[in-house]
DNA sequence: ATGGTGGTCCTACCA
């Protein structure tokens, strides 16, 4: 099964992208961030025309995320959690559904956590405490989830590159936001709970980026950052495939600054 | 160079 993850910038304006993405990669579980929407204006009838079913945790104007699964993905989206354990939050930023594999049908789910990660500004601003402390209340729920959920997937737009192979001018970019080393840390604790960075499993090199700032030219000069990740459990690792950032989306009209990730899992033998 | 672009909502805020 395909999953993926996209911060697609306001699913308003991107909805045709999105629709033009499902209909030629026909992944099985997508993980939306940044919808920008209420729930009560969430597309429901247009996701499925396009062959999906949804749930959505989302707000006006900032933040909201979404998990898709295409028809055939089995049952329902199980116990679904919006809010952090003990994190009384405003910012919908998190939103955990289960899926079955459309090949295995309910034999095997998949526990699924999308993170809209809190970007945090500038190094030492209060929005950093709060993307620190947010980081650390999640890595608890995390824990909490790999205790039920052997089969999990974290992924999201996670604002922190793992590390400089992820920046494509680490020098000059630095300690700064996205990278300094409590970010890291912060990523490393959720990490070190037995969660592997899949693109990791296939692809070593740096230059490989998910977001591209809109100024600058920056996508055309591949000056990126790769921040948005697909994090699975040890009890998955030896079921992925394939990953994959899919760079085409970016180069379509009006598109979201980040781009589709995707790792590819064949439950089958698991 | 605190610039530049884009989304949301119309004045800043967020990324």
């Amino acid at each position: 099964m395909k999953i993926a993850s996209w911060n697609v910038n306001s699913l308003k304006v991107r909805l045709p992208q999105l629709t033009q993405w499902l209909a030629d990669t026909r992944p099985d579980v997508v993980a939306l961030q940044e919808t920008k929407l209420e729930d009560a204006k969430f597309p429901v009838d247009e996701l499925a025309a396009a062959g999906y079913r949804a749930v959505y945790s989302g707000q006006k104007t900032y933040n909201g995320v979404a998990i898709l699964a295409r028809d055939g993905v089995h049952d329902d989206f199980g116990e679904v959690v919006t809010d952090i354990p003990g994190l009384h939050d405003p910012q919908r930023r998190i939103l955990a559904a289960s899926v079955g594999d459309p090949a295995s049908g309910p034999r095997q789910t998949l526990r699924v956590v999308n993170l809209y990660v809190v970007n945090g500004k500038a190094v030492g601003d209060e929005k950093y405490a709060y993307k620190l402390d947010w980081l650390a209340k999640v890595r608890e729920f995390l824990a909490h989830e790999l205790e039920r959920h052997p089969n999990l997937v974290v992924l999201g737009d996670f604002n922190i590159c793992p590390d400089d192979r992820d920046v494509y001018d680490p020098v000059a970019w630095g300690a700064d936001i996205l990278c300094s080393p409590p970010e890291r840390a912060a990523l490393k604790a959720i990490t070190d709970l037995g969660l592997h960075d899949s693109f990791r499993l296939f692809q070593a090199e740096p230059g490989h980026y998910s977001w591209w700032d809109y100024r600058q030219a920056a996508f055309r000069r591949n000056m990126g950052l790769r921040i948005d990740l697909i994090l699975i459990g040890d009890a998955l690792k030896s079921a992925a495939t394939a990953a994959a950032i899919d760079r085409e989306p970016r180069r379509w009209e009006r598109p979201s600054d980040h781009t589709p990730v995707t790792l590819d899992l064949d439950l089958r033998t698991t």
